[in-house]
DNA sequence: GGTATTTATTGATCTCGATCAACACGCCCA
DNA sequence: TGGGCGTGTTGATCGAGATCAATAAATACC
């Protein structure tokens, strides 16, 4: 059971196909039995993977796309808490439906829902793919705790600089290009940032402003100013208010 | 090398007398191997992990105390980004500096630094352990996000009263009682919410002057009303402002 | 145990971003 | 190709919570 019986589903899945994912650190005896027994599903915006189903596939892994984890308040306000791309694997076994939001496709996503004995068996037996996933749920801690702290005191253009880095950091093929993918809308954006979606286009256009980065299509921006925007992410004042210095320097 | 060889550091661990904790899980070998190979250390309040003794002291096991990870901005606002509690192991090995706060403990705190290779072959070989420590990993990234959606769109009074559910989730013996214990200062709980000790303390003169709860002391409370904090907590916005509501009502 | 320093509370004012409103644009589908 | 709806943008106003200032309480330290 070699690279040749490995199932159509499975050839083209990232997962697979990326040497640093999960799926492509099985051995062919387990990469078979995961893929007869897993299913995938391709979601379009807006779709939810519904609690019941839940229950019975409780190990998510993202093939492409963005799936977010969605809290809803009593009175309707939304939030994102957290969003999940390519390769990450949400495993949801015994988590209590209690306090764990919703998850939302943001856009065309294709998952696989992978099935639990196998998952578990694997996690068990090969410390290969055992380190892909384990390195794989704390990036998305770690992830999780940056994000608290980006919006707990930041301010809005603060937040939306440090997001433009998330996104770099996150992009497949990233190096140090100055093009980066925005591969949500502006209101998932606002509400995975605790903002309005008035107060992301305003900002938007304050960096454009000030000439630190360009947003000609809603899907991609180029920066301009690396280092401008990296000292607006991580709280630098002086960036921030440049026309209230030069108004306290002209007192002066 | 059974019961009675344990060493009498790990005697009275958290990790070792709980039975649903890390070390509890350990055959007797492995128990002693990470024994002798790890560091037990006591810290107090404002005491940080310095990034050297991370680089080769990677992993962090919290026996008692409460330890916070803080990120700083270049003005100095301060957040905290995630506590870390009793049982919690903080996995930081291949982390980059850049991008992680600092660890810091909030009080007085015991923590046990695992020696790396031994906590690796544990996480290979034992089952039990393994998935006591994915459960605990897997708690810190809900944990991260939950917090992420509180503070992302709600309001100060509806934080905090979020902030005493989050710790009576977490309190050792917590069952349905109505006393909580709150293991952080003001001004640290204000970092933690992203909002200043001045809101927290009016926040909390607010829900005693309704009858929701009582702070005879500043590190424990007692809930009054459990639904209406509840209702509050998962952002009703009826219970948020009664007075204007009744305002309301006499206009109409 | 007594002093010093940090932390918590209370009050007054101000500001950033939310909210409301109106319009423009893009996108999907007939 | 053209309507129709969801999304994004822009402007005007408002309010929750930040900030500033002063005092009280609690904790640390000798």
């Amino acid at each position: 059971m070699g690279q040749s019986g490995v199932k159509d589903k499975c050839k083209n899945c990232a997962l697979y196909a990326d040497a640093d994912l999960f799926c492509a650190h099985l051995s062919g005896e387990e990469l078979c039995d995961l893929s007869n027994q897993s299913r995938t599903l391709s979601m379009k915006r807006g779709d939810t993977l519904e609690n019941e189903a839940l229950v019975h596939w409780p190990v998510v892994a993202i093939d492409s796309g963005v799936l977010s984890m969605q809290h809803l308040l009593q009175d309707g306000r939304k939030t994102i808490a957290a969003l999940f791309m390519r390769g990450d694997i949400i495993d949801l076994r015994n988590i209590s439906n209690r306090n764990r939001g919703a998850l939302i496709a943001l856009g065309k996503v294709d998952i696989c829902r992978l099935a639990p004995k196998v998952f578990e068996r694997v996690m068990e037996h090969n410390s290969g793919a055992q380190k892909v996933i384990w390195e794989n749920l704390r990036d998305q801690a770690f992830r999780a705790m940056d994000h608290s702290g980006d919006i707990a005191k930041k301010q809005a253009l603060e937040k939306l600089a440090s997001f433009v880095f998330e996104c770099r950091n996150r992009q497949v093929g990233y190096g140090e290009g100055d093009w980066v993918d925005i591969p949500v809308r502006r209101i998932d954006l606002a509400e995975y940032l605790g903002m309005q979606p008035e107060t992301v286009s305003r900002c938007f256009k304050d960096l454009e402003k000030r000439g630190i980065l360009e947003t000609p299509r809603l899907n991609a921006l180029k920066i301009l100013n690396v280092p401008m925007l990296r000292r607006i992410a991580n709280g630098d004042k002086d960036m921030l208010a440049s026309e209230s210095r030069i108004k306290v320097l002209k007192i002066a």
